[in-house]
DNA sequence: TCTGCTCTTGACCATTTGATCAAGAAATAA
DNA sequence: TTATTTCTTGATCAAATGGTCAAGAGCAGA
């Protein structure tokens, strides 16, 4: 065998650049558009080639939103996964809202697309929800149960305490336009975490 | 001017059903698709109708659309609508809570139907976002800020609060799948309403 | 320079889909 | 019944769109 490896076929300068273009654009167009609202087209444009040059690289459509899901979901786990049962909890979690709400100010098409997948049923990631997310969700449950038993924050239900840290802060990405159209559009991002905290996590103080 | 009405086409019998049933058809395929997702076939298909015939009550695709839309908006609002600065502040927000909830779990098409426009820029709704809702939030934040100032709940940012209200519940319909995915798929009604209180009340208690 | 591989593209195709229209069926009013 | 309006649909069209292909351009190693 004198290829490194048979399933790694390597990809050349071109090929990771041109694929890296691509992923970009086509995170901007379907997270804007939806998947069936975007057309191959329009991905080619904002990424600068032809359609049937970036049909060399993704041979379908679908090849290339998968793609692009794929690589904004491990992204996606991480400031959750930080989440460290030894470490004070209040700083715990003001540390990890602030952190999903700088990913949804700096990065909104992430979240966008990733509502937009959930929101239609979640066609392409039902393995992801089942498997990584839901054993990540199990596991820092555990981690708010000891707090709450350890009576250093007062009793919650775990999930739903999980999930209500998702919806409010991709909420101000995924609903950014209501809430600028409610409030204008002025840079908030401050006044934001603080209010978020609070409300979130104020009834847990002791 | 034997007529009652020279703009109002007084509908007839046939018309008023048929609306009614095309606006229902409507709702569940653009709410599960999207709009550029759904086709005439598919909701011709589900109201029973042929695609002409459709076309025959809305001429246009988006006209569709935008009924179905303008539908629900009204509904939406309702909740908020009666909230009561001289009502007692935990009943009133657990009230509002408790709706929301319900409307999530009875109808999360509208639900899904208005994250899904709002989430791809609400191209369709500008005018009643920076309108009707809102005068409507900008009323209630002052309602909430009355509360505040006579001592009955504690200090929090109002429209962030609401914002938060929002986000939560209605995360039940339009995340519902990735819920299912991660806590399974049972009748957790009166657990979430119980849990979602707690987590966004308990921290105005005094 | 020559050779083989990678990359790029204009032209093209098949399907989907929003929308139209003329003609007929059904309801309604006289 | 008759006349008029409303309702329904099969057939059809034009545009949009995902995807293909053959031929050529560019690049890298010998």
């Amino acid at each position: 065998m004198p290829k490194p490896s048979a399933k790694a076929p390597q990809k050349s300068r071109i090929q990771h650049q041109n694929q890296a273009v691509i992923l970009k654009a086509a995170l901007e167009v379907f997270s804007a558009y939806g998947y069936r609202g975007t057309t191959v087209d329009q991905i080619a444009d904002k990424a600068g080639l032809s359609k049937p040059n970036l049909l060399y690289y993704f041979k379908r459509k679908e090849d290339i939103y998968v793609a692009v899901l794929e690589h904004t979901l491990d992204e996606w786990l991480k400031p959750l996964r930080m989440l460290d049962v030894n470490g004070d909890p209040l700083a715990e979690l003001t540390r990890y809202i602030s952190e999903k709400l700088d990913m949804s100010f700096a990065n909104p098409s992430a979240s966008r697309l990733f509502a937009n997948e959930i929101l239609h049923g979640a066609p392409h990631i039902q393995k992801f929800l089942k498997g990584p997310l839901r054993e990540l969700v199990e596991e820092k449950v555990t981690v708010i149960c000891q707090w709450i038993a350890a009576g250093k924050i007062k009793p919650v239900d775990p999930p739903h305490f999980i999930f209500a840290i998702w919806a409010v802060t991709q909420h101000y990405a995924d609903f950014s336009t209501q809430v600028d159209a409610v409030l204008g559009s002025v840079d908030r991002k401050v006044q934001v975490k603080q209010a978020v905290a609070e409300i979130l996590l104020r009834g847990l103080k002791n």
